[in-house]
DNA sequence: TGTAACTCCCCTCCG
DNA sequence: GGGAGTTACA
């Protein structure tokens, strides 16, 4: 490739003044395959997004770049930072996660492997709800044998298709109590395919497999070959056997093909993701470049040491070692509560220190396990009127109120859609299975003809309800292109709210949060862009769905450590290190999942720049009403070993306690013991 | 026969 | 707090 200059006479010099030789070597790499591994904090984003400026600055056409990343969002902020470096119009690449591509590209080439351009896009749920439906009919449901539930034969097959395993493979090595239903489930998975066919429904995992297949297809793997020039993978460690295949089959054209990932990151096997992708690279891609990033940029050395320290009893060996040039910093802490209560209050004392000093909620973060271990924290924010937005857990639009409404949608997009017709329908005071079944057969045999649905008769107590759902959906599907995707939405809440009342206890939150939806409708000006995108980019954090956010706000950020993946925080509070929420203990059962979830204690540690500081509540209240008040104690997260907590500094603070609680643990248990471990010094 | 009311159990991470 | 399965009632 020839040499251009790339942004001014002086661009050599000032990009290596901006990047490290290695990160220079990376971003200015010509064709053939790159293999960069990035330690955490090592700049990797900039490194690629320095990359697609580059390439753009030699003369790729930036619609020859295919940028593959994790989020969307992890997409955007690198074409924007492109965009600056190299002072051209960068948003022409073709930037996305693999779903979101799959899904564009099928649209437009899905025709060869049989597809509708107009196909649906079925989330977890609704494929549960598909599954759980044939169930259903297969009779599988009730009685005398136990058969698993919908959520679990959905996760049995995707884990089959993501991990390319037999049924019988993954049933004998994660689902051993399941073996009994092999053959049952067999059938369902059959006849699970063959609705999706029917109804031209594609869920997440066939986003990935049609695509693959699609560059089966000679023509189709030329044609979409060709379109690219250079094909960019971020996150490499996070993706699974379908997705290294694709990039494979990508491949065909051209060898222009850079990964980007760190193998003591992945966090993701739970979803099929393998390290085996990152690690066989060099083999199946020839004469790959490979680059090692291992100056840390981002934390404090103290903050890399503790990282250091967790990797070390790893049972896996990782090829790096992190390092840093940012000199001085404070030692990480460990914060010892007598509860989660206390854990609450001392968090918000941090907060709040921290802002005195000067540093903005903006740039602190609160990371933990799960969604829901956060809920006590949040209302204690809310009492001290501390704003904060939430990333990850319990999503928008798995919400039952926002399912119903989107399923009204649904229908008006298209009526074949039984599942959302099942869900609307059984929503209506006097309608059941049964009835609803009824409907959908009577549609199906007036070639989906909402009119014909006037003269249709439902039980009595049904009537009122079923001619008014007839009316607006009629009315919606009439004047859908005079309205507009939000008018639509307008339309459909209109009609659905008085429902929320008898359906659902608390109806006032629920149906701001339609008002929402309708916000985010505002955006689309077709109606499937605004159901796909909602389905392959749902609203990641509470902040997504307020409106533009005004220039002094502020806020905390919680999020869980898995959607923190990628970013980075001057102040970094890790809450509940207990063994049983980090390790979680759904995920103790064997080796390997234990160290995925040390690696994602890892990623946690590491997104701090300047202070990090790990909470520890020593007993939990459980609100499990069948055993009474009752309380646990913890133990120490296994992560933290005295090696670890060693370099940390393990005092036991306490604030603004109204009322001194004296820590009643008996001497012998082991939270006693671990403490006294850390008191020692 | 179909729907409403009741009981029991379980609760992870994400596109 | 919600989903799945069971029982009670129209």
């Amino acid at each position: 490739m020839k040499q251009h200059d790339i942004c001014g006479p002086d661009a050599p010099s000032v990009w290596a003044k901006a990047l490290n030789p290695q990160q220079l070597k990376a971003a200015t790499h010509g064709d053939g395959p790159l293999l960069i591994i990035a330690g955490a904090g090592t700049g990797k984003t900039r490194t690629l997004a320095y990359r697609v400026a580059w390439l753009v600055s030699q003369g790729v056409p930036a619609e020859r770049i295919l940028l593959l990343t994790f989020t969307r969002r992890a997409a955007q902020q690198m074409i924007d930072r492109a965009m600056s470096l190299s002072r051209q119009d960068t948003h022409r690449v073709w930037g996305g996660t693999f779903h979101a591509v799959g899904n564009r590209l099928l649209r437009m080439y899905g025709k060869a492997v049989k597809l509708s351009p107009d196909f649906s896009v079925a989330d977890e749920g609704d494929s549960a709800d598909l599954l759980g439906m044939i169930r259903n009919d297969f009779g599988f449901a009730g009685k005398d044998k136990r058969f698993p539930r919908k959520t679990t034969v959905r996760a049995i097959y995707s884990r089959m298709v993501n991990a390319r395993e037999k049924l019988s493979t993954v049933l004998e090595k994660e689902y051993p109590w399941c073996a009994e239903a092999e053959k049952g489930l067999r059938q369902i998975f059959t006849e699970y395919t063959n609705r999706k066919a029917d109804r031209q429904i594609l869920d997440y995992d066939d986003l990935l497999i049609f695509w693959q297949a699609l560059l089966g297809v000679p023509e189709a793997r030329d044609h979409i070959g060709g379109m690219f020039d250079h094909v960019l993978v971020d996150e490499y460690q996070d993706t699974n056997i379908i997705q290294a295949e694709v990039l494979q089959g990508l491949r065909h054209q051209n060898k222009n093909i850079t990964v980007v990932g760190d193998d003591a990151q992945s966090i993701y096997m739970f979803r099929g993701a393998t390290v085996r992708n990152i690690l066989a690279f060099p083999e199946q891609f020839p004469n790959t470049t490979i680059v090692t990033l291992e100056e840390n940029y981002r934390s404090v050395q103290p903050v890399l040491d503790v990282a250091n320290q967790v990797m070390a009893s790893a049972q896996f060996k990782y090829t790096k070692n992190l390092w840093s040039n940012r000199k001085g910093g404070r030692k990480p802490l460990l914060v010892t509560c007598v509860d989660e209560a206390e854990q609450c209050r001392m968090v918000c004392e941090h907060v709040l220190a921290r802002r005195e000093a000067g540093v903005p909620l903006q740039d602190q973060a609160v990371l933990f396990r799960a969604g829901h271990h956060s809920d006590m924290l949040e209302i204690e924010l809310a009492r001290r009127n501390i704003p904060f937005h939430k990333y990850g857990g319990l999503r928008f639009i798995e919400a039952a109120h926002v399912k119903d409404l989107l399923a009204l949608l649904r229908i008006v997009e298209n009526p074949r859609d039984d599942m959302s017709w099942h869900r609307v329908l059984e929503m209506l005071d006097g309608v059941g299975p049964k009835t609803a079944r009824r409907v959908i057969e009577h549609l199906n045999e007036h070639q989906l003809q909402l009119a014909s649905l006037d003269d249709f008769t439902v039980p009595a107590s049904a009537r009122e309800g079923f001619a008014g759902l007839v009316e607006v959906l009629l009315t919606v599907s009439r004047a859908g292109r005079k309205l507009g995707v939000a008018g639509q939405v307008e339309q459909l809440r209109h009609y659905y709210e008085p429902l929320l009342a008898r359906l659902y206890d608390n109806p006032l939150p629920r149906a701001r949060d339609l008002e929402q939806l309708e916000n985010i409708a505002e955006r689309y000006r077709s109606r499937q862009s605004f159901i796909t995108d909602l389905t392959l980019d749902p609203p990641q954090s509470t902040a997504d769905l307020a409106g533009p956010p005004h220039k002094d706000d502020d806020f905390l950020i919680l999020s869980t450590m898995h959607s923190a993946k990628g970013c980075e925080w001057e102040s970094v509070y890790v809450i509940h290190a207990a063994d049983g929420m980090i390790p979680s203990d759904m995920a103790t059962g064997d080796d390997e999942q234990v160290e995925e979830e040390r690696r994602l204690f890892y990623v946690a540690v590491t997104r701090a720049r300047d202070r990090l500081a790990v909470f520890f509540p020593l007993r939990y209240y459980t609100r499990k009403h069948w055993m009474g008040d009752a309380h646990i104690y913890a133990q120490l997260s296994r992560f933290v070993t005295p090696e670890v907590a060693r370099l940390m500094d393990g005092r036991v603070v306490r604030y603004g306690m109204e009322d001194p609680v004296e820590i009643d643990i008996e001497p012998e248990t082991d939270a006693r013991a671990q403490l006294d471990e850390l008191w020692e010094e």
